[in-house]
Formats: structure tokens, sequence, C-alpha cells
DNA sequence: ATTTAGCATAACAATAAATTATCATTTGGA
DNA sequence: TCCAAATGATAATTTATTGTTATGCTAAAT
């Protein structure tokens, strides 16, 4: 690469036309100066310097150099300038969380992002393996899992805990019976299997016996539309309540009213020893804040 | 400004992970990488890495300054090759001649330009003395005046010359008398007491006794308007046939034939030991061909 | 607990850069 | 036209920087 001790002796000679002058510019000698156009020269390959008698000329390549050069200098001024300031309100926070999660925080997490022009919020909906991979390798800075990480590399704190909620068509019985769900069967979505067997086998200790067992009547990876076959009396889901709360049309669902709740824990994890930049204080206070 | 070669140290570092690993692939020894990622620490004030026992972490700073890094390289990789190439197709033309030049030639220029995407024509238009300064200074290329110019610091090469127009309203009588001039005044422009002191000078030896004594009946600097109110009967000036050419109400003005036509020369100047871009050539060509 | 791996530090060697001294041209003025 | 001053190039030398070797310390690994 281009030596910017050189390029400074350059842009400094293309704006005086005077070796002895830039010399005296950059409290250096005059054989310096030649040294580092000479060096410059030698390292693209092409004169830079129209040189006759005494005096000389820019080429074509000394006059890019020179804006080349203007161009770097002011580039990495502001480089090193914005790199002293760790802006509270400033740049890209990289989230990663399941699709219920992000359905629930992303609408918040926007508010903050338009409160504040130069942050920018990017919510990556992932199953909880590949939100640790992501911490993992940097690609996400914060991460949203529903089980306690215990990779030596994460760091994870509980945040609290989601509600599971078991989903029915409304013209069900409120309270409906395991050959109930079974008439209907299973829409299954990303974490369906994870959140039903969890929430079954509370609930349906006697009946429950494995979720491959229960009939699958449907499937979809779009979390906003896993509700659209349930209300159209195709099956039976389970969801953390957030994620139904965003569904519009609740008065064709049911939230059965369980015997024994289920709970979802919710942990925040990032990467170990990898310190967080100042506008993620924002976002963690928002996330704290949604679980009191 | 940062060391390029302690910046391409930390990519690598950044990369592996690994200050053994980037020592053996930089050819360079273990000390040598944990010397760099000091000095580039000390230069920015900042740490780069979280450091925990033998392991690392980019701090935000760090990675910041990894993307800085990737990105120099890339653009600095990009400048040295397009440096090599001294694209014919490729670039600005800087031109400066006087605004009747202009508006001759700038029409001609475009088609250049859009036959050429790359090409972009920039004319300046300028009174002779400022298109001399123009070129002395680097802020035009290439300059066109009507002096030879005897600069020691420019090149001037004649290209051919321009005929002088008298021009009166429609109405005058075809060839006007000194008193039909002065009745109607002179309307002046930017390089019309130049031109008329010429053209009068030769075609009434007798009366003509400096620009000073004839009456002026108006002034416009507006090129493509200083023949309105020559139209409107307001009076006479004198431009170069090219000009004039370009008014588009022909029919209400009079070029009226002299006794002794008068030429303009026309000269292109370049500064001396200035070699012009590849894509001067193309320029060149077309200024030949407008002048056969 | 002991060994191994990995980074830091210090001392030294090698390299690169800047300076001084000198030369060759050019320029500007008598 | 000639001479003195000014300017840039080059060579030799000094100085500064950079990289290496040697070594120490600490964290992991076995």
């Amino acid at each position: 690469m281009l030596n910017p001790v050189h390029l400074r002796t350059f842009i400094s000679l293309a704006e005086t036309h005077h070796f002895t002058e830039t010399a005296k510019r950059l409290n250096m000698t005059q054989p310096g100066v030649s040294q580092h156009i000479k060096k410059l020269e030698e390292q693209l390959g092409t004169a830079l310097l129209n040189r006759f008698g005494k005096s000389f000329e820019l080429t074509q390549a000394g006059e890019r150099l020179y804006r080349y050069g203007l161009e770097q200098v002011k580039t990495e001024a502001r480089f090193v300038r914005s790199l002293a300031s760790d802006n509270i309100h400033q740049g890209v926070c990289q989230i990663a969380c399941s699709g219920s999660m992000a359905m629930r925080l992303y609408p918040e997490l926007l508010k903050l992002q338009k409160q504040y022009a130069g942050l920018t919020i990017a919510v990556e909906a992932a199953p909880n393996p590949a939100i640790i991979q992501r911490v993992k390798n940097n690609q996400s800075d914060l991460g949203l899992t529903t089980q306690p990480v215990s990779d030596p590399d994460i760091e994870s704190t509980r945040l609290g805990e989601d509600d599971l909620c078991l989903i029915v068509p409304r013209n069900q019985q409120i309270k409906p019976s395991w050959q109930d769900l079974m008439t209907i069967g299973f829409i299954d979505h990303p974490d369906g299997e994870h959140y039903a067997s969890q929430l079954l086998a509370i609930n349906f200790p006697d009946e429950f016996r494995g979720i491959e067992k229960v009939p699958k009547t449907g499937y979809i990876n779009q979390l906003s539309q896993i509700l659209l076959p349930v209300s159209e009396g195709l099956g039976f889901t389970v969801l953390p309540r957030s994620s139904v709360e965003a569904f519009p049309h609740t008065d064709r669902i049911e939230i059965v009213n369980l015997q024994r709740s289920v709970q979802e824990p919710v942990y925040l994890i990032t990467k170990k020893y990898r310190p967080l930049a100042a506008r993620y204080q924002l976002v963690k206070e928002l996330l704290y804040s949604q679980w009191q």
C-alpha cells in the first residue's frame, strides 16, 4: 500500500510546486522530498511529475494522485473522529430472536429508531441454535433465546418469561378435551413443536405421548399468518401470548384457559468479553422494560 | 496517518483471531504483530482488542477499523489500477473559451459526450485574459483565445479564424453609413469593444476615432440575447459569424456586407510541459475539424 | 500438577528514512 | 553573455524505525 507519509509530501509538493518549500513546510530536508516522490513513482510505476529544468508540472497520474490523496486524508480524519465517539444514538443494532419475539419486539424497536434518526434496528428472526451461532460469530450483537445457553463463549441473563397459549377456533368449547384437539389437529410453525410439547405435556400428562403422535393439519412459517388456519377452524396451535395479541381477528379464535400455565423463559445473550456499543443501552432498557 | 502495514496486520488478525497465525500469514514474527496492534491502539487512542487471557474479541473501535481497513485496501487497489489506464473515453475535459466560441462549440462537444458515456465536457466561458489565467493554473486544460499568447508558460497554436460580422436591424439600408451607425448606437457585450474596434477601424478608417467615441445604447452579457436589442432596432453590434448563426430570428437582423472583411484569429492554448490526457485527443480533433 | 500454547516485553539486528555534503543545472540579473 | 544565486538530484552518512531473537508470564489442556 501507499505510504501515507510519502503521500502527504506529494500533496504538499503538488500545492507548492516547490521541493525546498515543501521540505520547509513539513519540517524535513529537500532531498527527503525528492526521495519520497521517487518512491511513489517507483511504487506506482508512473511518472508523477513532468520535469523540465528545475520546474515541473503534474502528469495526469500525478494530478489524480493528488486528488486521491486529498480525499484519503479527509476520509481518514473523518474515520478517526468517528472512532472516538461511540454515539448512543448512532449506528446499527444487530439483534437476533425468534420469530414470535420479533413480532412482539420489532414494533417497539422501530419506535426507538424513529426517535433517533441515526439509529438502525436490524432484527434477524431465527431458531434458537441459529441465534446462538449468530452471536458467536458476531453477526448479531444481541440475541434473545428461550433456553439458558451454556456455551462458554456466551453470556446469558434471564429477562423474564412468556406465557404459552393454547389457541383453538372460536366455535370450540372453552375447555377442549384431548380428543377435541386430536380431532382438529395441530397447526405447526417453526417453534411449534417445541412450544406444544411443553404445554401439552403438563396439561395433558395422561394423554400426551410425544408431539409426533399429534396429527398435523397445517404448517406455515409466516408468523403473522399462523393463526389464520386456526381462525378457519382447521386446527389448534401453541404460541407465546405476545404473538397471539398481534393477530388482528381475535374474535375468531379462542385462548384456552389452562389448568396449569406454562411459561417459556426468555434469555438475553451476548458474546462474552465483547462490550456492546453504547447504543445497545437503549435496546437493553427497552427489553428489560418489556418484562418489567 | 495510519500506517498501511499496521492496518494490514490488524485486518489479518481480525480475521484469524490469532497472533501467531497472522504472523505466519504475513511472513513476520509474532512480536511484530503485537507491536503493530499496539502502535495502532496508541495512535487511535482506543483499545482495538478486548483481551481476556490468551484470547480476544474486537472492540467496537476494532470492528470499525477492520471494516474501514478492508474498504481502504479495496479503494486503493481500484485507484492504482485506474492510474495505469489513461482512458480515451473517460474523464472530464476542462475547456475555456470566449462566450461566442462556447456557443458555437458546446453543442458539438456535447455530441462527443453523448457518444461516450464516461466523458464529461466542462466549458468555461471567459474573456481572453481569464482563459490564459485558467490554463496557467490548471483550472482548464485547454483554452481557445483570439490572441497568440506570448506567455512562456503557455503553448499556443493557431487553429484558424472567425469572420467578424457587423449586425444591424433589418430595416436599415444594406450598407449603413458611419452616421447611420452612430445614430442607432452600439450594443455592447463582453467582447464587444474588442470586436467592434477591429472591424470599425478597418472599414471606417476616416471616421473611427476609438470605440469610446461610439455611443453605447445597450449592454448584455448573455450571449444568446445580444442580438435581441439589434433585432428590435435599438443598435448595431459586432460578433463572430458563428454566434450570429446561432440566433433564431435572423429575419429581423441584417449581416452587413463589408468592404473589407475582418477575421479574428483563433488559438488553441495549453500549458507548456503539461501533457494532455488521452481523452483530449477527441476534443482536439473536433476543434481542428471545425476550422477544416 | 505439569505441560503446552500463546501473547508480551526487552534487547538487539536489520532495514528504511532522513540528513549533510556535494554536484549539476537552471535562472535571473548585471 | 557571463556570473551568482537558487533549485533539485545524488551519494554518503547518520538516525530512526521496524523486525527478530530470546525470554518470561499466564492461561488452557492433559
